[in-house]
DNA sequence: TTTTATACTGTATAAATATATAGTATTTTT
DNA sequence: AAAAATACTATATATTTATACAGTATAAAA
C-alpha cells in the first residue's frame, strides 16, 4: 500500500480526532481551520489523495461524509490495543482498548495484530511489567522459545512456549510461578498469538 | 431517568444505525425519510426531546452534529458485551464486542453493567452453554453462593463464590472441573462483579 | 381543567457545506 | 525533460442542512 505523506496523515489525525471528540466528521473548513489552511480546497484535495489511497471514503452530496476505512484488518498504520492477560488473569478487556495507536510498521518484524497491555506480574523477569504493551502477531505457527499467547481450556496466558512431541511447557519468566505442563493428550491448548515486539 | 417514548427509541435507533452505517450522524431529512415523516421538524423536535432526556448532544449550528452521550456507565438502555471467559478461559474480548444491546432495565434485579459472553464449558450444569450471555453488575459485595466474576492472581472467572474467613471456595458448575480454593493471605482476588441475569 | 409533553404536517430561510474552477509553486515519478 | 502528484491560495455557487414559525391533534400530568 502506497504511504500517507506527512500532511495527509495530518488530515487524517484531524479526522480521527475530531470522530472521538465530537462524535462526527470534521467539515473541509474544519480542517482548514485546525491545520492552518486558508483555502478549503487545500482540504478538498487532501481528502481526494486520502480517498484515492482508499484510507477514507467521501459521500458524495452530503455533509460532513467522511469515514474511515480499515476499521478492522489490513497492513499497516494502526493497530487495536486489547487489554489483557499476563500470566492468565484477563482482565475486562472492553474497558481497557484504547483504540488506534497509530504505529510505525517497520519496527515489526511481522504484521501487528494487536497490542496485549500485560496485567500481572509473571514476566516480570523479562523486562515486561505491568500495564507494558506487547505487539502480538495472530498466528497457530510457533518456535520452542517464542513468547506467545496460548489459549488453554481454562485460561488464556502469555508465556514462553515449548513443544516436546505430546506436551506442552508454558515458562513464566517469573520464579514465583511455576512452569505449567499441558499434556495435549489430556488437555487442549491453543495458540492465539506471538510477540513480535 | 425518564423512559424513551417508542418513537424516540425509534430515532434514537436511527441515528445508531447511520452512525454504524455511514459513519456519521444522519440529518433531519435522512430521519424523516427512514421513519417516514414527511417534516423535518418532526425529526427535530424528537432530537430535542432527546436532548432534553440527556441521551443526545446537539452541536448547534453544524450539520450532523448529534452526538450520542453515556458512551460508558449510566443505568438503562443499552449495555455492553463483553466477550470473555467461563472458567477463565479470556477470549481477546475486543473481537467479541457487540455495541449497544438494548435491554429492557426492569427484567433485570440490579443494574447491569455488562454481559459476559461465555466462553468454555464449566458452568455447563448450570444451563449456562458456550456463549450464552450473562448480566454482570459490577461489584465487590458478593452473598455466599452468587454467581460471580472473580479476578484472582492469575486469572478471571465465572463461578459460584463462597467465604469462610480467610478462605475462597470457587465452585463451577461441571464435575470435570475441580473447585477452587484460594487462601486470601496467600493469595490475592477480587470480586469485579456478580451475575444479575 | 389547564398545562405540558408527544407527535406530527407544511413552509420558509439563513447559514453551513461541498465542490467546481482558476491559479502558483514544489517535488516526485516516468 | 515532461508528466503527475503534492500542496496550497482565492473566489464562487449550488445544494444541503439546521432551524424558526405557524398549525393540528392526542394523551398525560398538574
Amino acid at each position: 500500500m502506497k504511504d500517507l505523506t506527512a500532511q495527509q496523515s495530518k488530515v487524517l489525525n484531524c479526522i480521527e480526532e475530531s470522530i472521538n471528540k465530537t462524535g462526527f466528521p470534521p467539515t473541509r473548513a474544519e480542517i482548514c481551520q485546525k491545520l492552518g489552511f486558508k483555502s478549503p480546497n487545500a482540504a478538498e484535495s487532501h481528502l481526494r489523495a486520502l480517498e484515492k489511497k482508499d484510507i477514507i471514503s467521501i459521500a458524495g452530496g452530503s455533509s460532513r461524509g467522511i469515514s474511515i476505512k480499515n476499521k478492522k484488518s489490513s497492513s499497516g498504520g494502526s493497530v487495536p490495543v486489547i487489554g489483557l492477560v499476563a500470566a492468565g488473569s484477563a482482565t475486562l478487556a472492553s474497558e481497557n482498548i484504547e483504540r488506534e495507536i497509530n504505529v510505525d510498521p517497520s519496527l515489526f518484524s511481522r504484521n501487528v495484530d494487536y497490542f496485549l497491555k500485560v496485567k500481572g506480574l509473571s514476566m516480570i523477569e523479562d523486562g515486561i511489567y505491568e500495564d507494558d504493551l506487547v505487539a502480538i502477531h495472530k498466528t497457530n505457527d510457533f518456535k520452542n522459545g517464542d513468547l506467545a499467547v496460548v489459549r488453554t481450556e481454562d485460561d488464556v496466558t502469555l508465556k514462553y512456549i515449548f513443544k516436546e512431541n505430546h506436551k506442552l511447557l508454558l515458562k513464566p519468566a517469573n520464579k514465583n510461578y511455576d512452569p505449567i505442563h499441558i499434556d495435549l493428550r489430556n488437555e487442549s491448548a491453543e495458540v492465539e498469538g506471538i510477540s513480535v515486539g
